[in-house]
RNA sequence: GCGCGAUUAGCUCAGCGGUAGAGCGCCUGCCUUACAAGCAGGAUGUCGCUGGUUCGAACCCGGCAUCGCGCACCA
């Protein structure tokens, strides 16, 4: 419980625990959907079980848990739901490396201790994620938790299967995919990454089946970075516009080592200017070849196996590896003299995301998702929403990137040779295929197997067919965004129609997560969305499952290098929590933010563990513990409450001062929290607390709260308590559990009444005054104008000197003989006179045209005065310059607003008098 | 090749038509009892280069340069 005298320093460690626990404990964030209120949901993107988290998540915690406590002190009924993802194929590569540490492979244990194996590591894993999102103060309901794989989530994914399938938008089928050889399946278009790589180009001769055409070529040549996938060509192919080869075409060539005949084709894809012009034609090891393969009709030769290594119809080359293969087949091709060159040559290379090796690509009969009918209806509720697009992207130029990949998309190939995740519910009539499957071995699509059994039963049960039916399940598994596609509603209760959390909370409010995945899984979400939820729609686009989109970029480390566990560079958040505590680290990351959606960088010193810009936030923390720990020790006991709120006729200057700033940061700060730029609310707060509340307000306000008239002691509490309690409130998104210790301290609230669930501060917004900002601006400015005078005299701070000021504007007089007392604490000033008149023994100093400051002192130092006296002369004077040359040009009078034209003459008029004080001092100082 | 972003004080970044700001760092002086994780005062910039639009450009438009990212790729 929070003491009744703080210490001196905030110790965050225990008191965020504590927090954690209560908020928790009491189930502060576990929202009832019959409650009422506006919803507001958010479903985390749900981290992958391997292993433990790094800043990024870090990053989109803080961000998502700034926007969420924001919304829940709006009044809406808020949840947040969390969870993680079981990362089929991340896990997988993990767990089997281990295996392979032990000199074991995946098969010696068996599908089931595998995956029981697999479970375990979920559990660690997944308790430590748990365990560092809780340590961040994430105001998620943990009741909700899910996990991909969990039954529910599992129940959604076979629903979402057969129902697609039902639709059409699923099918099997036989074509060329991206085989990773390490992680031994296919993997899609979007886990390959092009690498740029030095290999080399090799030149072949494929000598001419004619012998010699008519004018003497014996052969042609073509050029390769693959030369393994010699051994399944099937064809070569020019430009048909080339002249070169145009009466070539149609005849056919011998294919070294091989000695297949094989035909010339003329096929579009061929750039003429490319080297000879002529392209081997591998069709069943090359998406292009592939498709000139479909266009002419050619025979797919698969020379390799699904291990990377060289099958049976690569001949001699049988059982090399694909890269041994290519030596090989190289010294054949050059003792056969069909070598003609060899070139280095970069150029890029397909990788596997996950394997680090380079994809193959491979005919293989595979799973897929028909895309585009879902990419169309993804693209039309972008551009035809009447309530404009859905989702709303959040900087708006995210929904470009969005919409360019959901055109042109091709099929997303779903099957995983992996053990690892939800199993394909699709049942093989193995009874119709002597108890194998094989690519022809009948199926069908069911939700359990009693079903598939009846369905099969259905369509195989009579006559001519084999008894009795035997199905095998399709020992393959889903790729992991096909479950992530369903995240939005498979966590609150789809595909039961009724539920409670569905009905209130779909679609989610907001999706906060990274660039990089918009393609992985914002957009597998809103294609999956349009299948499976669109019957929830009317005219408008209800199924679309999040309003807004909101990117932020990536955490960058000290060296601007991406931060990932890959590189060896990432920085475990819990250190810098430890440090720093976990409010400061947040606050750190999301103060970084620029509106735009930039990457962040977080300066570390990998050394020291220390980082400059989460401590600078610790230190802000603290500050809000002393202003905080400074209100309780002159409260005396009393709270906002039992004070009540400021009453207009007995606020002095600087009570309506911070009251009118108050209103105007409360109005600013909501406005940026809500449109996501949360950066900017971040900078305003900080400022507020820092500069007007604690340098400005406390100080000038301090002689009230320690003076023994108990009318203004009250009044001065009044304002400080409330403004105080106001500014915990509006900072409790970006820093939870200080804010909820300080406001608990501040208020004397009971245990189980949370900052967290309270409202936004209501404030009298009669209680801006430009007026009065402005003239306690002056008082700001003319103390500062003091210190610098007693700055450059060189006299001791703690000698107290009369100071002068004077103002020919009577609301200016009129405030600093209100003040008197205050500014001459502020300034350390012994007596205060108000005459204009400067006396011999004065340093003098200026605020502006209108106003004069000086301070008495016993010797003058001179030089630094007059030093100061001309910088001032010659910034006066540039400052005429500039001003006279603008209004001189005729033009600017003409064309220029009146009121620029008019503020640029009164600038003038200020400069120039500001310029003739200064002469005029310096001449007095000679 | 197509697209996107960045280029502002020593560092990290705001500002996006009226003559430049913050944090950190730096200099000077202060343990002024809320806070030395602090206070006061101060210094620091041809706003990447180059044309143009405008009375006026860090900001808008056209080039160029450098760095970074995404997509597509020619064997």
């Amino acid at each position: 419980m929070p003491e009744a005298n703080l210490p001196k320093t905030y110790d965050p460690a225990g008191t965020e625990a504590r927090w954690q626990q209560a908020w928790e404990s009491s189930g502060a964030f576990h929202p009832d959907p019959g409650a009422p209120g506006e919803p507001f949901s958010v479903v985390i993107p749900p981290p992958n079980v391997t292993g433990s988290l790094h800043m990024g998540h870090a990053f989109n915690t803080a961000l998502i848990d700034t926007i969420v406590r924001f919304q829940r002190l709006q009044g809406k009924n808020v949840l947040c739901l969390p969870g993680t993802d079981h990362a089929s194929i991340a896990v997988q590569t993990i767990l089997e490396k281990q295996l392979k540490a032990g000199g074991q492979r995946k098969e010696d244990l068996g599908r089931e201790a595998f995956l029981e194996k697999a479970w375990a590591w979920k559990a660690e894993s997944g308790g430590t994620i748990v365990g560092q999102l809780r340590r961040l103060g994430y105001s998620v309901d943990w009741r909700r938790e899910r996990f991909t794989l969990d039954a529910g989530c599992s129940a959604a994914v076979i629903e979402a299967f057969n129902r697609l399938h039902e639709q059409g938008l699923i099918y099997r089928g036989e074509y060329l995919v991206n085989w990773c050889p390490a992680s031994g399946s296919a993997v899609s278009d979007l886990e390959v990454e092009m690498k740029e790589v030095d290999g080399h180009l090799w030149h072949f001769r494929y000598p001419l089946t004619a012998g010699a055409a008519a004018d003497g070529r014996t052969h042609l040549e073509v050029a390769t970075t693959r030369p393994e996938t010699l051994l399944g060509d099937t064809a070569v192919a020019v430009n048909p516009k080339d002249p070169r080869y145009a009466d070539l075409v149609g005849q056919t060539l011998t294919l070294p080592l091989v000695g297949r005949q094989i035909p010339i084709v003329a096929d579009d894809h061929v750039d003429a200017e490319f080297g000879t012009g002529c392209v081997k034609v591998t069709p069943a090891h090359d998406p292009n070849d592939f498709a000139i393969g479909q266009r002419h009709d050619l025979p797919l030769i698969t020379v390799m196996a699904r291990d990377g290594s060289m099958n049976e119809a690569a001949g001699r080359f049988q059982g090399l590896d694909r890269f041994e293969a290519r030596q090989a087949l190289v010294a054949a091709m050059e003792e056969g003299g069909f070598l003609v060159k060899v070139e280095p040559y970069r150029h890029s290379v397909p990788f596997s995301d996950r394997g680090k090796v380079p994809v193959e690509p491979l005919l293989s009969t595979q799973w897929f998702v028909r895309t585009e009918p879902l990419a169309a209806r993804c693209r039309e509720a972008l551009d035809a929403a009447a309530a404009g697009p859905e989702p709303r992207f959040v900087p708006e130029r995210w929904s470009k990137v969005y919409r360019d990949w959901l055109t042109d998309i091709r099929d997303w190939c779903i099957s995983r040779q992996l053990w690892w995740g939800h199993r394909i519910p699709a049942w093989f009539v193995v009874s119709e295929t002597g108890g194998v499957i094989t690519d022809s071995t009948p199926y069908v699509v069911a939700r359990d197997e009693s079903e598939a059994m009846a369905k099969a039963e259905s369509i195989y049960g009579t006559g001519t067919h084999a008894h009795p039916m035997v199905l095998e399940q399709d020992p393959d598994a889903l790729d992991t965004w096909f479950s992530s596609g369903l995240w939005p509603f498979s966590t609150l209760g789809w595909p039961d129609a009724d539920a409670p959390d569905l009905a209130r909370w779909y679609p989610t409010s907001v999706l906060v997560t990274g660039f990089d995945i918009i393609f992985f899984w914002v957009a597998r979400m809103t294609m999956m969305a349009g299948a499976l939820m669109e019957s929830r729609g009317d005219a408008s686009a209800a199924w679309i499952p999040f309003r807004d989109v909101y990117i932020h970029g990536l955490v960058r480390d000290e060296n601007n290098r991406k931060m990932s566990k890959s590189a060896g560079n990432g920085i475990d958040p819990l250190l810098l929590i430890e440090r720093y505590g976990a409010d400061a680290l947040r606050f750190a990351l999301v103060r970084e933010v620029a509106g735009a959606g930039q990457d962040i960088r977080l300066d570390y010193d990998r050394k020291s563990d220390t980082s400059a810009t989460v401590e600078a936030s610790r230190n802000f923390a603290n500050k809000l513990w002393n202003a905080t720990r400074f209100a309780l020790m002159n409260l005396d006991g009393e709270t906002p409450a039992s004070l009540g709120a400021p009453i207009a006729a007995e606020l002095e200057s600087e009570d309506r001062w911070i009251l009118s700033r108050l209103v105007r940061t409360a109005d600013e700060a909501a406005e940026l929290y809500g449109s996501y730029r949360l950066g900017e609310a971040a900078k305003l707060l900080y400022e507020f607390a820092w500069n007007d509340l604690c340098d400005q307000y406390i100080e000038w306000t301090k002689p009230r709260l320690a003076c023994e008239d108990a009318a203004a002691r009250t009044a001065a509490r009044r304002v400080l308590a409330n403004s105080l309690a106001a500014l915990l409130v509006m900072l409790h998104p970006l820093m939870p559990h200080l804010t909820e210790e300080l406001w608990h301290a501040l208020t004397g609230s009971d245990l189980d009444t949370f900052l967290a669930l309270q409202a936004w501060p209501e404030l009298e917004q009669g209680w801006i005054d430009d007026s009065y900002e402005q003239a306690f601006q002056f008082g700001i400015e003319s103390v500062r104008a003091l210190r610098n005078l007693r700055a450059l005299s060189g006299v001791k701070p703690s000698e107290r000197l009369p100071v002068g000021i004077h103002s020919g504007i009577p609301e200016r007089q009129a405030f600093l003989e209100a003040n008197q007392g205050k500014i001459l604490r502020l300034v350390g000033g012994s007596t205060m006179g108000l005459d204009p008149k400067p006396t011999t023994g004065q340093l003098l100093g200026i605020v502006d045209s209108d106003a004069q400051v000086g301070i008495t002192v016993p010797q003058q130092s001179l030089d630094a005065f007059r030093r100061r006296l001309e910088k001032d002369l010659e910034k006066a004077e540039k400052e005429i310059k500039g001003l006279a040359g603008r209004l001189a040009n005729p033009n600017f009078g003409g064309k220029a607003p009146p009121e620029v034209v008019a503020e640029c003459r009164a600038n003038l008029a200020e400069a120039e008098a500001q310029a003739e004080e200064a002469r005029r001092r310096l001449a007095d100082l000679v």
